[in-house]
DNA sequence: TCTAAACTTGACCAATTTAGTCAGGTATGT
DNA sequence: ACATACCTGACTAAATTGGTCAAGTTTAGA
């Protein structure tokens, strides 16, 4: 049960992109070297946060990315899904009726893997990119 | 953020064996066939199971596995551990004092995955068999 | 005693996923 | 014009997963 280092990096960027983008849009390039994350790599995930309206982008000299909405409007769930990092539990399509052993019901396991989903994904609704920045105010000089 | 089929599996297998041992042991053969596991690949899982002491085991004829513990004191935690389906959230090594960018302090999402990480486990101390078992006694017959 | 059921161990492998790289663009401020 | 920075898609090496396969050992019961 692990993170992919997509969702960590989006998460990464989004909060040095928070701390920054108060004054001029921020470039990619700056991302990358302050967080240690490969240009090209970002240019991927920042694509899909755009196509998910989570940041905007100016293109050209002085160009670079600024967030679209409010670091407290912005909330964990919202930037994982942008960037496809799904809690996957369960092995069932969970509306299909089989279950994932392809009998008739559902296996003795899938409430509880079901309850697990619920749990982790409540954690992500609550926590918003302004909690991180307070979290992590003390270094923002 | 997936959970592999090996955590998956091996939970399925305890509640099967959770409800059949009380008189004989069971053998890896039901189960596989109850619940629709690779007989080979069940035995990699009780292997681990049982040096974890999770399960034990008697060999020969009519032989089989029986749990070593009663459900009640045996947590999703337990068995987690024991066939490594471990959580991990930070990409960093917890005890170092680098961080996940080979910089001397921790990066800025590192608290975030921590706390992720306890809200999880959290969740598998909780659970144990016997919670599962009462989830689905209706089926027990 | 013989044999089949069932546990034990370790090697091996194909398919998928991950974590990127690379090679081209296009837009725009100075 | 030209450097900077966004944009797009194809590609790939390495790791992980989800098993299979082969070759045992142990023991109950006929
Ligand atoms: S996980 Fe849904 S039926 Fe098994
Ligand atoms: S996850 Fe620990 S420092 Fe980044």
């Amino acid at each position: 049960m692990k993170l992919t280092s997509k969702g960590r990096y989006a998460v990464m960027a989004l909060v040095d992109l928070a701390r920054f983008d108060t004054i001029n849009p921020v470039s990619l390039r700056d991302i990358s070297l302050r967080q240690g994350i490969s240009l090209d790599y970002l240019e991927q995930i920042f694509s899909k946060l755009k196509k998910n309206q989570i940041v905007k982008s100016t293109r050209g000299t002085q160009g670079g990315y600024v967030l679209s909405k409010k670091p407290n409007e912005i909330k964990l769930t919202n930037i994982f899904n942008a960037v496809d990092e799904k809690v996957k539990t369960v092995q069932c399509k969970k509306e299909s009726k089989k279950g994932c052993n392809g009998k008739a019901t559902k296996c003795v396991t899938h409430n509880l893997w079901d309850e697990l989903e619920t749990h982790i994904n409540t954690f992500f609704e609550k926590k918003s990119l302004e909690d991180l920045l307070k979290n992590n105010s003390e270094r923002v000089n």
